[in-house]
DNA sequence: CTAAAACCTGACGCTGACGTCAGCTGCAAG
DNA sequence: CTTGCAGCTGACGTCAGCGTCAGGTTTTAG
């Protein structure tokens, strides 16, 4: 598979691909034209390498993940690094739960009207 | 109260607080020689808006929610804003919980050795 | 064979919420 | 008075994940 048809199939752009590359997340091996050619596998591992980003894990965290899986091994240190990104990701979850609720306080403010008061303490 | 108070007391750094001016999203009275006098209210105000941003919000949505809590009244455009704001907070808690998972999948391998398979699959 | 896609490598631009530095002023303490 | 921290206003730096040209090559369709 070239790049243009990954990057059809995984939702990301050509650019993307090439930056995952720079980023050593993703390799290819090139033709006689120097053309990038993937494997079918890529697009999985395109789409993975984007979940990792949606949680907020830097690339340099989303490369040692990719490591580890590649590897079949997960270094302690790694697995130290996996357990807190896991923690932050439970607490940013909080953190939206939190946020919805108030944004739920202003929208309910104006569907039920009157002495319009939202809970602004602490 | 000044700027350093109201730094300390609500866990911001003193430049976020005058950024936030100049968002117009907190203002402060001056005393003689220029400096920004704040409420006690300031203190509360400050974490509702660091509780937007984490919730992924632009400073332009928070300056409209601020407005329609501090106006008491939210206008159809806001409301349909934050409406808005509070789906994409719920696809985002999606996306942050399959990453967990993925992150577990490979945590797990490792407590529990043997042909390490992750499941990479769509 | 030729035109049009698709691909290539740089390299600069963008966005947002601040960090940080420079250079100056205000103010409370000894 | 003076020392020294706290505050002030610009204004440029940062970082990440790409977007977007520019200018040239390769592949594909007709």
């Amino acid at each position: 598979m070239r790049i243009g048809e990954v990057a059809a199939k995984s939702g990301v752009s050509v650019r993307a691909l090439r930056y995952y590359e720079e980023q050593h997340l993703l390799t290819a091996r090139r033709n006689s034209g120097g053309q990038r050619l993937y494997p079918d596998t890529a697009v999985t591992r395109v789409r993975l390498i984007q979940q990792l980003y949606a949680a907020g894990l830097p690339s340099r965290t989303v490369r040692q993940v990719l490591a580890g899986i590649d590897s079949g091994k997960v270094t302690p240190a790694l697995l130290r690094s996996l357990t807190a990104e896991r923690d932050r990701i439970d607490r940013q979850v909080q953190d939206l739960l939190t946020a919805r609720a108030r944004l739920d306080d202003v929208i309910a403010t104006t569907e039920r009207p009157g002495p319009g008061c939202v809970h602004v303490d602490a």
